[in-house]
DNA sequence: TAGTGGTCTAGACCACTGC
DNA sequence: CAGTGGTCTAGACCACTAT
């Protein structure tokens, strides 16, 4: 840096600062390693310490930094690369697919998945929550809506709710073919309950997969899976089975 | 404060306050509405300024509400689809695909590319420009970055850069027979060039999908593409012909 | 209990937009 | 020009984690 002209652009100091730190965190740390605390890193670069958080949530946005309250500030490894979506394309559930089922609650789904399954406003569907771990992490928590249109012959299993039902619901899924899948990738905020699942406060950004199924000429299930946004590089396809371990970039010195 | 419950919860102020307005988002405002100015809503709900705009920016993160400097915060209109990846797999500007070529440089490609094109660290690759306007607004600036190996015929052509090389190295593209497409999609933060093409500030949050294209056994293109997080939401694949109009949920009343 | 990040305040000034 | 959101400050207290 040395320079930083004063000719017309009053670049923002939190803007200046994010640059100066990410420099510093390419060339002067390494993963895991703490940085010194917000009013010690405020005071050295002479700024309030508003405007230094305001650096360190951009950085942290970028998957740089990760901060837990009453511990500190530690630099990030790579974003890691989780598998999305493929070219087969496969119920939620099928195969071992790094989810775990964790309960199953027959409740009214919300308007916006009501829409898409085309039940009742009123009517309870099957949701079954599963989380995911990746490299002894949470990555994502996911509420699966399942009509009961889908999955006709449930009534004779036992287990009103609980991990159990949620796999016999997964199981009775699989009778049906799949006929195709439609996602969307959008941005959102961790709901509370999704935050405790992901360890993370209310409020984080995360990145929201909605997935519709299709069987039978409908939408037979849909999911709403959030990802870590701070941690996760959503990744699709799978290029002609070539399978490479992505992000590069990042390096200490 | 006046009281405000004791027990249990100290439920952040911000918090609480996204979820009133929220509702009142939902049941008193109508897209494109203007909200009342940061200054008055505060005082309105006894809160400070800041207390306030940290509830609003996560309004925006959700695509909630739109704020310009200069003018004001107005409640935004659902997201839109905007078709990223589908089945069959195209070139980058194939067919008529809602992108615009605006530029092409000769110039090295960052480190991160340079390793999934496996090119020289210095040497430089045909970088186009490109941008993505749907619905008479950005929503997403992108750099393609074509080795030279690639589009070994380019040599004829005459223009050395602008919008007419840059059809040019896309039309030389073409040629190469598509093997496949790895995609991955993260979060990150616009740079100061893309937030001028999005017509966002710098730091505002973006949907980073990277895109390497096969042929010939090797990766012939990468594409990193930036899409405005607070309007776009990503879709993926097309469901055995089914595209609907997504995004229920919001209503006036 | 000491130290961390998270929340909150009450002000100030700046940059931009529109009239 | 007046009015808007964007930046910045200097403090205070709270919630959490580790020791």
């Amino acid at each position: 840096m040395g320079t930083t002209q004063l000719e017309t652009v009053p670049e923002p100091k939190y803007w200046h600062l994010k640059n100066v730190l990410t420099e510093a965190l390419d060339s002067e740390f390494s993963v895991g390693e703490i940085l010194p605390n917000e009013r010690d890193l405020a005071a050295r670069y002479g700024v309030a310490r508003a405007t230094l958080r305001q650096a360190l949530e951009q950085l942290e946005l970028e998957g740089r930094l990760q901060r837990r309250r009453g511990v500190g500030t530690t630099v990030a490894p790579p974003r890691m690369g989780v598998a999305v979506g493929s070219e087969e394309q496969t119920w939620p559930g099928e195969g071992d697919d790094a989810w775990q089922a964790a309960d199953c609650q027959a409740a009214p789904a919300p308007p916006a998945v009501t829409e898409l399954l085309e039940t009742g406003r009123e009517e309870d569907v099957h949701t079954v929550r599963r989380t995911r771990v990746s490299h002894g992490q949470p990555v994502a928590a996911e509420l699966l809506y399942v009509p009961d249109a889908s999955v006709p012959d449930l009534s004779g299993i036992d287990a009103p709710s609980g991990a159990a039902r949620a796999r016999a619901v997964l199981r009775e899924l699989h009778r049906l073919e799949l006929e195709g899948e439609y996602r969307a990738v959008e941005l959102g905020s961790a709901s509370a309950e999704d935050a405790k699942e992901l360890d993370r406060l209310p409020g984080s950004p995360v990145l929201v997969v909605t997935t519709r199924f299709y069987a039978g000429g409908r939408t037979a299930a849909v999911s709403v899976a959030t990802y870590r946004a701070d941690t996760c590089r959503l990744t699709f396809g799978d290029a002609g089975g070539v399978e490479i371990d992505p992000t590069p970039e990042r390096r200490a010195s």
